[in-house]
DNA sequence: TACCCGTCTTGACGATTTCTTGACATCTTT
DNA sequence: AAAGATGTCAAGAAATCGTCAAGACGGGTA
């Protein structure tokens, strides 16, 4: 017999459903369980599941919500259930990031299928949830960011440029490739913009923003963060 | 902008159907059609589709077994659509390596925001397009050169100059060839502005610019990237 | 509603880098 | 040796970049 590697995240509130859940899968598979959002992006992090089983419901944050933070750092697979049945929830669900879309009440037979399928094809490499350097360290997951021991305090738009630099450190990014990351396609580009949110990013984490080590800038393409 | 070079195979036969998806797709994708099960097979190898909706009840074959014969050599993702809602018709098709199962009658947005998550997935990593010679390495993904271990520290437009040579590497480019690709059609030619920017760009990468080991001139032509 | 707070956006200005031009040296071919 | 093509250098012009500060916006609260 195989051993039971494979890790299964079920994310719901109510209990009973956990707990068939958790009876259908425990003979092939190891369960980890989360009943909030906070707890589920937590468990990921912690348990390292190889698929999600996510409630759109949770109390405490919305699962769109949720999927899209976790889909900030990992691709770990996502198969959202919900008693939603309304198509412009399962496409705000899939277009945030979820693998697939399941109504309840399902059968128990479908999400093993689906769950099967989305494993088959994830054998992919997992990047790390945390960047660091000397003196830099970005933890994906929880958000985070410190600059030789002390947590910086970003505001949203800085961290998701950052988030964006860290993701291809090393690569140059063009002014357009993180305007379109971090305002969306929609945007007109404003290439001024970009620069005062670098600059306001720079004076946050770098110790000498007037040469910085980290966020270092290409002249006449875009940014790069320079990797060691 | 960008060009419509993700390609849907639609495997249906019923015409309706078809036009139906032809409708909602063809604005974003190129639609490929079928409507039968061996031409389902033929198109997929011959129209290399990025993506299929495959219609479980095509005539000549079950579609359980057009799933099983195109996973036999292919990865494409393969979303089910299908009048059929029993649980054991979901089930085999999943695992005969559908991606997803969608019932009829469906609406075009959730199949839109499915297919959209499957070509998600299925977007793989492209592989470093890295150029090296003995001493002389440019990647052009992380838009970086090094020389000798060095990264040598190019402007926009010598950078550029190098990548049109490295792109053709070991053949000759004429001072056209590489004017109109460096500063565009409209610009009037002039063969003093490259020259200068040559000897810059052979001052950061050539050991001894006076004998270039790299770029060399071909005499009344242009200049060529010598290919060892 | 009005207010406050943090964040985002816009404009202005000086500093820096890059681009372009022209003068002149060097090379190659005949 | 001469002529045409090519390479080098330096300086002004142009574009890009970084910073500061003031105004706009939005969410929360009284």
């Amino acid at each position: 017999m195989e051993e039971k590697t494979v890790r299964v995240l079920v994310a719901d509130d109510e209990r009973p459903i956990r707990r068939f859940l958790n009876a259908s899968l425990s003979g092939q598979y190891t369960v980890l369980e989360a009943a909030t959002g906070e707890e589920t992006l937590a468990v990921t992090v912690s348990g390292r599941p190889d698929v999600i089983i996510l409630d759109l419901g949770l109390p405490d944050m919305d699962g769109v919500e949720v999927t899209r933070r976790l889909r900030e750092w990992t691709q770990i697979p996502i198969i959202v259930v919900s008693v939603r049945d309304r198509e412009e929830d399962k496409i705000a669900a899939l277009d945030a990031g979820a693998d697939d879309y399941l109504t309840k009440p399902f059968g128990a037979g479908e999400l093993m299928a689906r769950l099967r399928a989305a494993l088959r094809r994830s054998a992919l490499p997992e990047s790390e949830p945390v960047y660091q350097t000397a003196g830099l360290c970005v933890d994906l997951a929880r958000r985070d960011v410190m600059v030789n021991g002390q947590t910086a305090e970003l505001t949203p738009t800085e961290y998701d440029i950052l988030r964006i630099l860290v993701q291809n450190a090393g690569k140059v990014l063009t002014h357009q490739q993180l305007i379109h990351a971090v305002w969306g396609t929609s945007y007109e580009a404003d290439a001024h913009l970009l620069r005062v949110n670098i600059s306001n990013l720079r004076r946050k984490i770098e110790a000498d923003p007037a040469r910085p080590r980290y966020i270092v800038t290409e002249p006449g393409v875009g940014y790069r963060l320079k990797a060691y």
